[in-house]
DNA sequence: GTTCTACTTGTACTATCGTTCAAACTCCTG
DNA sequence: CAGGAGTTTGAACGATAGTACAAGTAGAAC
């Protein structure tokens, strides 16, 4: 985590890596295709074009190839969060943008997030994974305010209308999830944007 | 729907509507002990104590099993938030308390309705169902404010307040709920509860 | 009592699952 | 080149899944 590798040069462990991605990518595909109760060995090995075993070679367990395809998703949607706490701009709009992904192009991996943040409330492995999500929320909404309680409405609120946009299948529009963020953080329409001009 | 039941009197189809109940709280019990991919057959029908054949007599496809279930427990939420709305009270206080609920004696049933509201967003026959719960609350929140973004809001709170106490396994406390679910829709706090006389 | 319907059981078939294992292949090391 | 570490394959084992089906039981209709 601290340096990004050790051995680049190896051909052999280069390739594991690159193995051990198009694994998890194979993954995620198969739980958006048929959900997290389809992934199997075989399934996700077929969808990778490799054999079983290679795929019991990476990930000796299920379990372990579920946990590493949430993190997978979990640290996508993290760096895209904190995007939006570092850069300037409007940073409950560029959440409503985000939120928004998730009925359009980013679907299948907000699907394949839900689907495997359920299997968190079972498998205390993934908790704490499945919970990034809504600690970055929470960072970015201190941000625009030091009310916990308006905290606490917006990460819930934010919640919500994924899940509201993921089975109910709604319409996503941009604007209407800014209002509803805004309406649950409170008045943050002065303070959400403030044009400043930086240091 | 409209009568009750048109044969009482036939104890063989009395025991027949006994014993469809029996495997879904069954079915139930497997959801919240496995998960909704540990419902099986077999298990259902061992947990029933009942052979497997019988479960599928009644349920003919896993399928019909699951939509039976998740039909199951979205009546039971229907019936409670129903009788918030008909009944005189501080509405949004009875919303926090049913929420609260979901960490601590409900969350059983809690945790089943989100893993079948889960498949859901993949079976198109489960998505009414899935559904009700917030159009529910959308409808006492009706009742609270007209403005329909503090609706979407208090809906989407409620939404993201159950993922948190379910997931997190964070403490649940109403009154905390309940100051959430009043940031979410605004300043209800006024209007939330008037103590009207009735008409 | 006879007949019919609804309920219940035991058993079996086929398919797929997770997982293991030894052998073959690829690439780095010396 | 030889040797070893990492990668990949194919086949197989035991367990369990969905489902089907014929036989048997309990209660209703006549």
């Amino acid at each position: 985590m601290s340096d990004s590798e050790e051995h680049p040069v190896d051909g052999r462990r280069a390739r594991g890596n690159k193995r051990r991605a198009e694994i998890i990518e194979a993954t995620l595909a198969v739980v958006t295709r048929d959900g997290a109760a389809g992934v199997t060995h075989r399934t996700v090995a077929q969808q990778a074009g490799i054999t079983t075993s290679l795929s019991t070679y990476y990930f000796r367990t299920l379990d372990d190839l579920l946990v590493a395809a949430l993190s997978s998703v979990a640290d996508a949607y993290t760096a895209r969060i904190r995007q939006l706490i570092d850069r300037p701009g409007d940073k409950l709009r560029g959440l409503a943008e985000l939120i928004v992904e998730s009925g359009g192009p980013g679907r299948e991996r907000a699907l394949a997030e839900r689907e495997l943040s359920t299997l968190a409330a079972r498998r205390p492995a993934l908790a704490p994974v499945a919970r990034q999500w809504r600690e970055n929320v929470a960072e970015l909404a201190a941000t625009l305010t030091d009310d916990p309680q308006a905290i606490a409405a917006l990460v819930a609120a934010s919640d919500g209308l994924c899940t509201a946009i993921l089975i109910d299948n709604i319409a996503a529009d941009t604007d209407h999830v800014h209002k509803v963020l805004s309406q649950a953080i409170g008045t943050p329409l002065d303070a959400a944007a403030p044009p400043r001009r930086g240091p």
